[in-house]
DNA sequence: GCAAGGTC
């Protein structure tokens, strides 16, 4: 081979490794040489890349170094730390969220493939979903030059989680390595290196809250939503057909709050009532006192009392109260407020809101949007902040101020140890349409909650006019304040003559109104929000997609602001409500809650909490299938369409042959009604052959594991089955012979099947 | 074609 080519090869294998190897590893090998083989190498992982930038440079200061990972959106920096008494290199890198998902395993992923019944023990497999494969071979890769681990993920319930799918990988990779938890309460200098100073082993309990949850959604919601769907798209095909009809722990209680507020409008039914009205009126100024008994339901009584009063029609001052009021400046924004206000004020929706401060985020503007705290850290410089915003022609005046006073933030009560507030982090005119606005909305925010609240002088009068007592009120406003820069909120100053105590006076006019109590108004998103926090329905990360769910479903829709229930809607909350199942309600959801609260405080068992919550759902799920007609009844009152037959399909439970028929030698396979229990073995001749093996429906799941015996290996008539615990009373026809051998446990049995030839005649419908 | 939870 001539020189040139060899050393063309040479640098392109050079090359090959450069590629495959981390640049660090050379360095590892260089300084090894150089006699500090003692460098200790950590990995550090983050739950997202911002949080690994930040944390790397609070620990690195300005020698961290950033290089790419395998995927564009996690980097990895490096940089040197004392890490308990020895130097280390610190690997800081990010995964992306959850990095593992699970699913249905085999032929249960397929809906035709089982009966949903079958979901509540199918198996589920945890996988590294196909778009997060780089950022599991970057862990893979960085971990093996490592000798430890340290997870930083967020400090809540899911970041426990998380912080155990990162073990996983790299313990695959490495069996031995050192894990330990870095445990913050911000992500600030002091409390980061508080967090590196006293590592502690990670809490399996919290993890284990989790998968349970997480198990516990696929299997429910994968259930009722394939028994829905495909009983639905039946007895309805003209509305349904092509609808997807999901169930969902969070979706459901979403879709119930709907409901609920539209059922009390309907069934509300007005009450009159009357109340009596004073007025004063001097010049041009008229003063409403209004009634301390509100008002009455009863008219005569009312007419008597007004009666009363014009007997002797004057009003004598009994206190008047002066005193400084004031309008409390916004608490910083978390996320649940920026998606309520963007709402309410900007008439931007949730998801929307959300979609906008994601870009707003990743451009630079603004900081991480999904924050449950709204407590400003004492140590941020808040000032730097406000002082970039001093250029601007709309509120740069107002921040000026602010600087010149100190920027002082109220603060709220809420944190999620992992992130501040939302806030502005660099100044910008340049942006368009709703990032627009809801940069300025924030920007706006900030500013006035590190103002001044406005202060106003507020007056009580109260007055006797013959026995009975009235009050009215004046506001005065001395300093706007933070309402200069903040036009979503509002304070009218309100008139009112000056009084003395003492003082007597004819009212202008004393009247008797009537009216009447006024129906609830429907949900506004803000409304559905405050609902979905309150009890408990989702996170501050996903009830803007719940939301946004239910409406994609035609569960509900929008008239206005209004969120009103569709047909669906009402007609799937009230068959389940006919059942007497709160499908609907928000209280199962936070049953779970505090069971998987139990489980993270070691006060129960996550394996006994799983089972229990299964055994409880798949019994609800068994009756929601016997009384699946009521759904159809209470749907079609409001589709208005004629119910056709559900027929209850016939199910392919795989592909696997059991048997040849006897009589036309086809295949005979695993089959299953769509939504009942109970098995059957039948021809794949069907209808010509209608050669069947049933099984009574006392069974509840039924998989072949094999199609030889694991005694005697007799191919084809040997099975091996699987049935559940107590539901073993297999049943075969006279004509056949059984035989029950080659126990592994009583779980699972053998059994030989030997068809005859006269069975051809049954009559199986499928 | 299912859930809800992370996040880009």
């Amino acid at each position: 081979m001539p020189f040139p080519s060899i050393l063309s090869q040479l640098s392109k294998k050079l090359a090959l490794l450069r590629s495959v190897l981390p640049l660090n590893q050379y360095c590892i090998k260089y300084s090894s040489c150089k006699g500090q083989a003692g460098t200790m190498k950590i990995l550090n992982v983050a739950e997202k890349n911002d949080a690994a930038k930040n944390i790397a440079n609070h620990l690195g200061g300005g020698n961290t170094r950033r290089r790419e990972g395998l995927s564009k959106f996690n980097k990895i920096y490096e940089f040197e730390y004392n890490v308990r008494g020895q130097n280390a290199t610190m690997v800081m890198t990010s995964v992306s969220g959850h990095l593992l998902t699970h699913d249905f395993a085999g032929q249960y992923k397929n809906w035709r493939g089982c009966s949903p019944l079958a979901l509540f023990d199918a198996p589920v497999i945890k996988f590294c979903p196909p778009d997060y494969e780089n950022i599991k071979k970057t862990l893979e890769r960085e971990v093996r030059s490592c000798q430890m681990l340290i997870i930083w993920t967020d400090c809540d319930r899911e970041g426990e989680n998380i912080g155990y799918e990162i073990i996983k990988v790299c313990q695959d990779v490495k069996p031995n390595l050192q894990v330990l938890r870095a445990r913050f309460s911000e992500i600030t200098g002091p409390s980061i290196r508080r967090a590196i100073n006293t590592l502690e082993p990670p809490n399996q309990l919290v993890s284990d809250a989790v998968e349970v949850r997480s198990e516990l959604d696929l299997r429910i919601g994968a259930a009722f939503t394939r028994f829905q769907t495909l009983r639905l798209q039946q007895v309805f095909p003209e509305n349904l057909k092509e609808q997807l009809i999901s169930y969902g722990s969070c979706q459901f209680p979403t879709l119930g709050f709907v409901v609920e507020r539209y059922k009390a409008i309907e069934r509300f039914i007005p009450e009159p009532f009357w109340k009596i009205l004073v007025s004063h009126t001097i010049d041009d100024l008229t003063v409403n006192f209004s009634w301390k008994r509100v008002r009455l339901f009863d008219e005569l009584a009312c007419q008597v009392l007004l009666d009363t009063i014009q007997e002797q029609p004057e009003a004598v001052v009994e206190k008047v109260v002066s005193k400084p009021k004031s309008k409390w400046r916004p608490v910083p924004l978390d996320t649940i407020e920026l998606e309520k206000l963007g709402s309410k004020k900007l008439k931007i929706n949730a998801k929307e809101t959300m979609r906008v401060a994601e870009r707003l985020y990743t451009q630079g503007f603004i900081s991480y949007p999904r924050t449950e705290t709204n407590i400003f850290p004492k140590n941020m410089n808040l000032a730097q902040l406000v002082e970039m915003q001093t250029p601007d022609n709309r509120w740069g005046a107002f921040a000026q101020n602010v600087l010149h006073d100190g920027p002082n933030p109220r603060q709220g009560k809420k944190s999620d140890e992992a992130h501040p507030p939302i806030h502005p982090t660099k100044y910008t005119q340049g942006l368009q349409g709703n990032e627009a606005k809801v940069y300025e909305f924030i920007v706006r925010h900030f500013l006035a909650c590190c103002s001044k609240d406005a202060q106003g002088h507020e007056t009580i009068v109260d007055i006797d006019v013959n026995g009975e007592k009235f009050v009215a009120s004046g506001l005065r406003i001395i300093a706007r304040n933070y309402l200069d820069v903040y036009p979503y909120e509002n304070w009218k100053a309100k008139e009112i003559h000056s009084y003395e105590e003492g003082q007597r006076f004819h009212p202008s006019t004393v009247d008797m109104g009537e009216s009447q109590t006024e129906a609830p108004k429907p949900l506004t998103e803000a409304d559905l929000i405050a609902l979905m926090e309150k009890h408990g329905i989702g996170t501050d990360a996903t009830h803007a997609d719940h939301i946004e769910t239910i409406k994609n479903r035609s569960y509900v829709g929008l008239e206005g602001i209004n969120f009103l229930p569709g047909k669906l809607g009402l007609g799937l909350v009230d068959g389940y409500d006919s059942m007497g199942f709160a499908m609907s309600k928000p209280n199962l959801r936070a049953e779970l809650e505090a069971d998987l609260q139990r489980i993270a405080d070691g006060t129960r068992n996550a394996g006994e909490v799983l089972a229990e919550q299964l055994r409880n759902y798949r019994a609800v799920f068994e009756r929601a299938l016997e009384q699946a007609s009521k759904i159809d009844v209470a749907l079609s009152q409001y589709l208005g369409e004629a119910r056709q037959p559900a027929v209850d399909a016939v199910v392919q439970m795989n592909h696997k042959k059991v048997c040849a028929c006897p009589l036309c030698q086809q295949d005979m396979v695993l089959k299953q009604k769509q939504n009942g229990p109970g098995f059957f073995i039948s021809c794949m001749g069907f209808p010509d052959c209608r050669t069947a093996i049933w099984f009574p429906s006392s069974v509840e799941n039924v998989e072949v594991l094999d199609q030889t015996c694991n005694n005697c290996n007799t191919r084809p008539q040997k099975i091996r089955f699987r049935f559940r615990r107590g539901a073993y009373q297999p049943f075969f026809p006279d004509n056949y012979e059984s035989c029950v051998g080659g126990c592994d446990n009583d779980l699972m049995e053998t059994l030989e099947i030997r068809p005859l030839r006269d069975l051809a005649n049954r009559n199986p419908p499928g």
